[in-house]
DNA sequence: TGGCCTGATTAAAACGTATCAATCACAATG
DNA sequence: CATTGTGATTGATACGTTTTAATCAGGCCA
């Protein structure tokens, strides 16, 4: 209850407040002397500062926001736990806001970021319009799209190339010696699913092959189970393709345990690959072969820039930053 | 930049700043001319409250911390998720501090929590030295303890009675007609290993067994992979037991994919349980029979408990609240 | 000795809101 | 009509910090 302002530290210390903040903002501005003293009474009272009162007087905060689609999904939680770091090793606290695919719950989230004037939003939109996030740049909040490339060069993006992820993929079960492919997907709404299809395409072309080839299987979504749905869809047809592309690693799990209930040998009678590389890919009966992303480090490279836009407003280049993903070889493919 | 304030909103709609702060604040006390008046100001000229100008002079914020041991768990990416849920419905922000079970990284962020003047934290503390979360209290910031028992009836904490889940998943194996019985275990420091091994040590004395009957297999880590050298250490042995019951699933996966590698039957030669019930546990070859935890509703509830103390300090009763596991049977055992 | 410079410290103002006592308008009551 | 009461609104103040200009104490040089 009682709580010790600055004002208690200056008078227990012997010098005026404005020294105390002083040595809490620019030490090397005070003499060695009566830093040490005011060090000792900040100590002696356990004075904490009032972030509150510095954000007001300074007119920025140190917090940043963070909204994801859905923190269940382990590709968001890695994010989250690289922009966690880089942020707490800057003195940065994050706000986390969890959208669930909403855009109403997305909206709601940037209102509370704006009300706790954050220095800045990081940011995987859910949804393709991404004019209402141009307000939040012109109330002088810095932003970073997460997962999403960037419509203009005037903002910073961090994605992975999601085309070159599918064309890795597919041109993988090619060199198995793939003749009928399926993809396995979810919403056509989801960037990064057509990016994907996009690149298995592509793929194929390289290969000499009609792209048209590729036989989408579409779920509503993305989820394990969804996968096993496909699997027996797939099975009541006549033949099966010789390998699937799934459009995540959730999708092929649940399209093993399918296949493999239903007696089809993977990879033997039909290849799989997944996407993502989620730690269970690893760990399933017959081991997945996917497409790894650099998550964590998505995470901390969009902090970075974030903060790089914060700190140094006027020489700060907006870039756009797209990683490569990386193909794993298990047992699941040929 | 060119911030609105509520005194722009105060002009715009010819009032005084009270008034716009009564409308934000109490607006039954406004008449309803005027409250449409001022609403439409606000919304003329963009304003968004000030949350740190509101927090210093209020005396306390909108915000909570929430500090877990590790985001990339699945169970406590669920209790945040529950948390988020409620506490955006009831207009609160959550400050997310990962602690990686660093005691350090913890003390961050509770210093991080403690300058924003969260209104309260929740937390799963990284170790058993709980002293330092009563000078919390002394501040004034209401705490409850997430996953884990109060030490004394003065603090709120919600937890799942780990002792039964143990007893509930060595039951199950028992009446599986299991006779000798392994349990495979993380770290002897962590709590829950600890309860659930004396529940299990019960569930053998209520059969009428000797409790030391069971064997233990301790792992450095609670991984897939750690279960999977779990498995092999078991089988450079002369016999396997009839049924293995895992601390946590990413154990039990593991094991499982060992002991089907090695050409071993799941359930047949040998029963598998785990323990959290984690998406991935119905979507193995060989589905796992495991101990479900209420997770998502552990932090609803947590959050429920601390928001009530905030807002009812007085007549807030500390409550200690433990839920009760699930047994959920699948493939993987008899 | 006087003037000037430098570095350290201080005093005071401002940030945007919430709150509370005071004021106001006006209707109801005696 | 005078009084009281009620509900709506206002004005002023304080919250704890940062920041800027001003002050101060010495040291240096002429």
């Amino acid at each position: 209850m009682a709580t010790v302002s600055i004002k208690d530290v200056a008078a227990r210390a012997g010098v005026s407040p404005g020294t105390v903040s002083n040595v809490l903002n620019r030490p090397e501005k005070v003499a060695g002397g009566t830093r040490t003293r005011v060090e000792a009474a900040i100590r002696e009272l356990g004075f904490v500062r009032h972030g509150s009162a510095s954000t007001l007087r300074a007119g920025h905060s140190r917090t940043i926001g963070l909204s994801v689609i859905d923190i269940g999904n382990p590709f968001f939680t890695d994010v989250a736990a690289g922009v966690e770091d880089m942020a707490s090793e800057r003195g940065y606290a994050v706000i986390l806001g969890n959208s669930s695919g909403s855009r109403l719950k997305e909206e709601r989230n940037l209102l509370v970021f704006a009300e706790q004037r954050v220095r800045g939003v990081l940011i995987t939109p859910s949804d393709e319009d991404l004019g209402r996030l141009e307000r939040l740049r012109e109330r002088g909040i810095a932003l970073v799209l997460v997962d999403h490339p960037a419509e203009r060069s005037s903002q910073c993006a961090v994605a992975v190339n999601d085309v070159t992820g599918g064309a890795m993929a597919v041109g993988h079960l090619l060199r198995g010696g793939a003749g009928r492919i399926g993809y396995v997907t979810g919403p056509a709404a989801i960037r990064q699913c057509q990016d994907r299809r996009r690149g298995a395409e592509q793929a194929l072309a390289a290969a000499g092959r009609d792209p048209a080839e590729l036989r989408e299987i579409a779920m509503p979504a993305m989820t394990a189970k969804a996968g096993q749905q496909a699997a027996e869809k797939l099975l009541a047809e006549d033949t099966l393709p010789d390998a699937l592309f799934c459009a995540n690693d959730l999708l092929a799990l649940g399209m093993l345990r399918g296949l493999l209930q239903a007696g089809v040998r993977v990879p033997d009678d039909v290849s799989l690959i997944g996407y993502d590389d989620i730690d269970f890919a690893s760990a399933s009966t017959v081991s997945l072969s996917s497409i790894r992303q650099p998550t964590y480090q998505l995470g901390r490279v969009a902090t970075e820039l974030l903060l790089d836009e914060c700190d140094n407003p006027d020489t700060h280049a907006h870039q756009q930053i797209m990683f490569q993903p990386d193909l794993v070889v298990r047992e699941s493919t040929r």
